[in-house]
DNA sequence: TCAAAAAATGAATCATATTCATTTTTTTTT
DNA sequence: AAAAAAAAATGAATATGATTCATTTTTTGA
């Protein structure tokens, strides 16, 4: 009867629309891609009209990296938590190859996209979608510089490529599953990437010291036998 | 005054200008990126009709393959020509780590192309393009398993994550060159990842560098108890 | 309750890849 | 050599999809 009556819902709040406008985002993108997931397509999905979506990001583009930064958020929160209670660098480096390999079995969907915003070329990436991208990397090297200063990895490793290396393994590794989607054995893979990083580094090797003291004997012998 | 010599010149040969548009398109992809890059622009720089590049391609991005396509070829041939002079497994792999730095630094623009190109979706790549990407992974994993079997690689080891290892290191030091334009040692990265990768799956162990030195001591030793 | 501000709308704009009817050049035929 | 047929090239027109913006709707606060 009234016009009251016939008036719309209220709109939602300013947080809850944006919210929805990244949910669509990401269903849309994880299913059709990001060049054919199309402005229109998330609108509709989100209720909303094309010009919405502009009033809360700039570009198709930022959509992707709010998208892809509150999908690291959730990730990198998880770690965060859990690391402190994992005790030694070997094995906290051993739960981050282990973990990474669990999200990118997690979404199939997703590996695209986070494969899509490492690759984008730096001066069109903001900078927060770079740092979500090398945070995991400056974890990594965090653990492995704990270990080379608690005498468990060798001195003379190079923290950067090492952590390019695991890295890059499991970049390959996600790359792979997206595209053949043929599921990872995770614990088999961890162990496979983990076995040659660690006798790569590790220092702990038990003939090692014993070696040492011995070469520093023979040291003194030689230097008894030809004295200055 | 003949209206002969008013005549334009002759067409080139099909070929050529097959070569022409792909160099142009090369140049423009190289300096503005894939997207930035347009067929009108490569078309200019051609010096043809945009519409003339599609009696030659499908479509820009096939053009992109083909640019990066041709690339990888003359990489390939090279290293095809040079590979079978090195000895041993070890040293052909060590070869591949440093001549693929060498093409990174080669040509930063090139980079962007060749990390585009990998990380398109499966789908939308001929198939070709992705023989070129995996063809390197290719010729690492024959060496690997070639030291398998010699015995000088443990044979515990999986071809495939040691091959991840190094070619997710290359990638991501190709994508750090890509993206801050700081030059790489060449040198000193090969021997960074070829130490760990080396240190992890050569089956001789760990005690093999303290037991040469003390191996030299002793002979100090026994030359000078015993002089000649 | 009403005026001002904020948010949303979707039709219009713009940028580019792609197409295609027309023109130009080359090849073939007589 | 000239004409006819085939092949190649052209660039204006089309198509697609992101982005803009004048207008409409809703909210705010006095």
């Amino acid at each position: 009867m009234t016009i009251v009556a016939l008036k719309d819902v209220p709109r939602p709040a300013k947080k809850q629309r944006l919210d929805a406008i990244v949910a669509s985002a990401q269903k849309v993108f994880c299913a059709s891609g990001f060049e054919k997931g199309s402005i229109e397509n998330i609108a509709k999905v989100a209720g909303i009209a094309e010009g919405t979506i502009y009033r809360y990001f700039d570009s198709k583009r930022s959509l992707l990296y709010e998208v892809v930064h509150r999908h690291y958020d959730i990730l990198f929160d998880e770690i965060q938590k859990t690391l402190p209670s994992i005790e030694s660098p070997s094995n906290r480096l051993r739960y981050l190859i282990h973990r990474t390999l669990l999200t990118i079995l997690d979404d199939r969907g997703m590996c695209r996209l986070r494969v899509l915003c490492r690759n984008l070329e730096a001066n069109e990436r903001p900078s927060l979608a770079q740092d979500q991208n090398r945070r995991m990397a400056d974890m990594m090297t965090h653990e492995i510089k704990a270990g080379m200063r608690d005498g468990s990895f060798r001195s003379d490793t190079s923290p950067s490529i090492v952590c390019y290396m695991i890295g890059g393994a499991l970049e390959l590794t996600e790359y792979s599953y997206m595209q053949t989607g043929k599921a990872i054995n995770v614990d088999e893979t961890t162990k496979s990437i983990w076995q040659t990083i660690q006798r790569g580094i590790n220092s702990s090797d038990a003939t090692e010291e014993p070696l040492a003291k011995l070469i520093e004997r023979l040291t003194q012998i030689t230097d008894r036998l030809d004295p200055a």
